[in-house]
DNA sequence: AATGAATGAGCGTTCATTCAT
DNA sequence: AATGAATGAACGCTCATTCAT
């Protein structure tokens, strides 16, 4: 099991740390050795190549992100409650990670198509467990019965990371988690006055 | 003004055309010569450097959204019509010419965090366009009157783009603009059912 | 036609001498590329990889092989003379650029079994000069009439390539070409003697 | 006498196999220990280095030659059937062992100079034993009085190397030990008709 | 004796940009 | 203005060898 060798999960932590102080296209193999404390070669050892080692970075953290959003949801009885505590979670796991944010939000999207279809592919098991809240909130009543769930999928997840990214574009000036009430009030109410008729 | 000689439209067209059809690792400037019908040189009497190229793809495309965009909620009275036009024409542009879709939805997003900078800069125009219409609807009553407006057009930018993305992803498969209303109708009203009490 | 452009033959004479004085496996492209007077990137405009720099430095050579032989053995009548001058030529033209020697009869053979292939292919044009003089012999009752032409043809190619190799080997610290009459009439008369009954 | 240890033997043959299947440029160390049974670093305490496994692969094969030479030339009286057996054996052997074939004709001569100068070294015992024929011929009458050994030795060498090249370059496809007598008789009468005046 | 994880030097090729014509 | 031949910096990956255990 590579994955709980030490140097494994050092290499990917430095692969973090240089992709977020020099940016994808900057980030040499030499690099993340030299950051990782290893030889170019010893990469190799670990990792297939190259982009087995940033999708790497993008698997081990999006289970991360997957775990600790199912753990905070279980806790919790409404669909709203558990959409609050997600979008939470998932601001306050890139607040207390500035380097994470950048590179998941910005350099990680540079990618070519081929990692970036990979990514996606990881990228469904977190898209699924916000699907599976809807669809446990529309079978409550507490959604619309009438909820396209993919398309409010898209806006949930298109909403907090557009979010997120324009927060990493402001260089993180202000604080993304206290964003979660109103993003969250915005996803379930939407934008229009109460006693607008629409 | 450079930007009415012939060859700068010729060369952004062919650029277009060049990173749809290839992907925007393997648009070369002399692919883009090539396609243009010019000399490799002749590329830099018009613009400082490749990067000047894809910029100037974006700013030219961006200007045909923001006036187009202008046009459609001219038409307009209210501020929820005014957003489902722009929504409507925003979906349309994309499918109308599956080429740029691919351009900006996928390839431009491989580029350099200087260039995506760029790119965003351009964006400014067209978010300030969606801004402006979230303030007169919260002026005219529609609209929440505590309304983030930042927030809201983060919300709604971050919606379209999530779900132009994936049906680019998707291989265009199904009808992008059908989707427009329900779009539309979700950032309005939310998910949550109107029966629930939140 | 590339092979008429100076630079083309520049950097086929430059590969020459590299191969010759460092050995096949330290002649790099960049060396080549210094000992030609050009840079890297230059090669590649004449040649699609390194592998065709060095298979167009046998074709070229082979060519000129080729020529030169068939030159002299049309002012030759019988197949013994044809046989003689060709022997002749062959270890001239080795013995006048023994740095061509080098690279052929040591150097090449190092190169994987795909170029190998290839410098085969090019070799067929000169063993099919050989086979038709051999061929020509045996119609003029001067070689045995039931020769196997082909085996005739691996014996003198062998024979010379031996020969040539063998005194490449020893530095070329003895006359080649003066081998050529002794090696002429092994290949026509073998080894034994005239009185002996076989 | 590291010769005797089992594991060098279990080397020596693990090499051959890789060699054949994989082709000199990708026999690595890792290949042939994986193949021998061992670890990588064991094959540093019987060889000094790769080149040094792959000059005793040449030196225990080459024994088998000269030692199977010698006991078939012994059987004979006279100089023409020695080199008559002696042909046939070397052919024998390498149709028996196709891989050892392929080694020994194709993939060591994609050796370095330094390698390959080692071989011949090697060569040499080879080489001297039918020297030796030769000059038992010369002696006896058989052969040529004036027979220049070295060179009759480099035809004869040369070729039964080319005769074997070409026939592993066809595949094997056809019966190599059949052409023993007739490469015989074209070595010791030559290609001339009996009635040409030379 | 035996292991195998770790090392790190080495190179073919691409392509944005220049500049003499 | 327009050309396009020439430039040369930059990097992922392999694998023979070592050495702590």
């Amino acid at each position: 099991m590579r994955r709980n060798k030490p140097k494994y999960k050092q290499i990917i932590e430095a692969a973090v740390v240089v992709i977020a102080e020099n940016g994808y296209h900057q980030s040499q193999i030499s690099k993340i050795a030299r950051q990782a404390g290893v030889a170019d070669g010893t990469i190799y050892l670990y990792f297939k190549n190259k982009e087995d080692v940033l999708i790497s970075v993008f698997k081990e953290k999006m289970a991360m992100f997957v775990q600790k959003i199912n753990e905070v949801i279980a806790g919790k009885e409404t669909a709203a409650e558990k959409l609050l505590v997600m979008i939470e979670s998932h601001f306050k796991i890139l607040s207390a990670d500035k380097k994470l944010a950048i590179v998941t939000q910005l350099e990680l999207r540079q990618s070519n198509k081929d990692l970036r279809f990979k990514i996606n592919e990881v990228l469904k098991e977190y898209l699924s467990v916000l699907e599976s809240i809807l669809e446990y909130g529309r079978e409550r009543g507490e959604l619309k019965a009438d909820l396209d769930i993919r398309l409010a999928r898209q806006m949930i997840f298109g909403t907090m990371d557009e979010t997120a990214t324009t927060w990493v574009l402001n260089e993180h000036k202000y604080d993304l988690v206290a964003l979660a009430p109103k993003v969250h009030s915005l996803i379930l109410n939407g934008c229009m006055s109460k006693n607008a008729n629409s």
